[in-house]
DNA sequence: CAAATAAAATGAACGGTGTTCAGTAAAGCA
DNA sequence: TGCTTTACTGAACACCGTTCATTTTATTTG
């Protein structure tokens, strides 16, 4: 019985080009742009069609978001083997921005988006990576405290924290709230402020 | 000539209707949700009236936008008394905070709403009340470097990295990113988030 | 192989959106 | 009173996400 097989491949691949068009022009012109309909004359079918193998348009959503959150997943990953955890620490925070930097979009449905969650709330599994990635987090937080970098013993805090930090300064550029400072200027600007909380936690400030 | 006064007196009372009209459905379902149709409904007037004084969705955006940056900086005035320049800081963080916990779709259509600025971009007003907001954050860093708490002089990387640090914090909890905590407990560990970093820049950690 | 069945794809239709504009009603003026 | 200006209306346009009766295509059965 080799042909449910076949089919069962013919969905995967069916689906997987529908998410590739999705992808495509999610990061293109946004998720609030396209439309199915634009989904649908990019692969050249009907938008009928989609809905055949989506329940709708933030189950596509859905999947992207997981697709992203592994992938800044690996971003950390590359992080491991270094061996100073305050290092690792601040490591990891610039791999974080330069994520959200250079794909805005994936950041925007990971961290800044509400319609996702809002539609398919039910579905808990939607946070999994996410908490996956925030562990990370606090596994290197909780061996910076034990190294003594910290000298307050407060993980969850201290992780929040420093979080909230580098999400603050992805979502001023994400958002475009820069306009004090000149085109051109305002990553650089956002990476000084980074290298400033990287100085006020190595206690210099 | 006390006619054409009267005139734009009411001009003024129609656009203040559908002002409080938007503001109040704004506010109660978001900015996306409220349809034109809705505030006309709202107002008892027919759809096509509102663009009479409105010349489109964005502009309506943009009052309520001004006003919101007005109420900031009132809540920031209240901190002038305050002599001590680093408690003064650290206070005006708190109500930036708590400025973002009650009034979230303010703060959503001033620091998160995508959309306001790049339909009205060319309005360059639109940031003129961001940029008093922020050169407060600026002054009050300044007299803080004045008056050695921080020790390194750089008050625009350091104004950048404090907001930021706020503004994430607050920016993670409008967008429901705190599924890591229990309901009911997610702004206590906010907020305990900003106290670590009062530790932080106080040099305590 | 042909007929019957099952699966896949379609595209018109529904109720929604922001916005425009010809037409109507009211107000101001001579 | 008649004329002009202003205010307002609501139907119409082009889009949206989504559904579903219908048609096309593929598979199974006789």
């Amino acid at each position: 019985m080799g042909i449910t097989e076949r089919k069962e491949r013919e969905k995967a691949e069916m689906k997987r080009l529908i998410m590739d068009a999705a992808r495509k022009l999610f990061i293109e012109q946004g998720f609030e742009k396209t439309s199915i309909r634009n989904i649908a004359d990019e692969i050249e079918y009907s938008p009928g069609t989609i809905y055949l193998y989506y329940k709708d348009k933030s189950e596509l959503l859905f999947d992207l978001h997981q697709e992203s959150f592994q992938k800044l997943i690996e971003q950390f990953q590359r992080v491991l083997n270094i061996r100073d955890p305050f290092e690792r620490l601040i490591t990891m925070g610039r791999y974080y921005m330069q994520y959200g930097f250079e794909n805005p979009e994936l950041y925007e449905l990971m961290f800044l988006m509400s319609s996702p969650i809002e539609t398919v709330e039910c579905r808990e599994e939607i946070w999994e990576d996410g908490h996956v990635a925030f562990d990370m987090l606090r596994n290197i937080v909780r061996e910076c405290i034990q190294a003594g970098y910290f000298k307050i013993d407060d993980v969850e805090g201290t992780s929040m924290m420093i979080w909230a930090a580098v999400h603050g300064l992805v979502t001023i550029h994400l958002r475009k709230r820069t306009t004090m400072f000149r085109e051109g200027e305002r990553i650089p600007r956002l990476e000084h402020a980074y290298e400033r909380f990287v100085e006020l936690i190595k206690g210099k400030i």
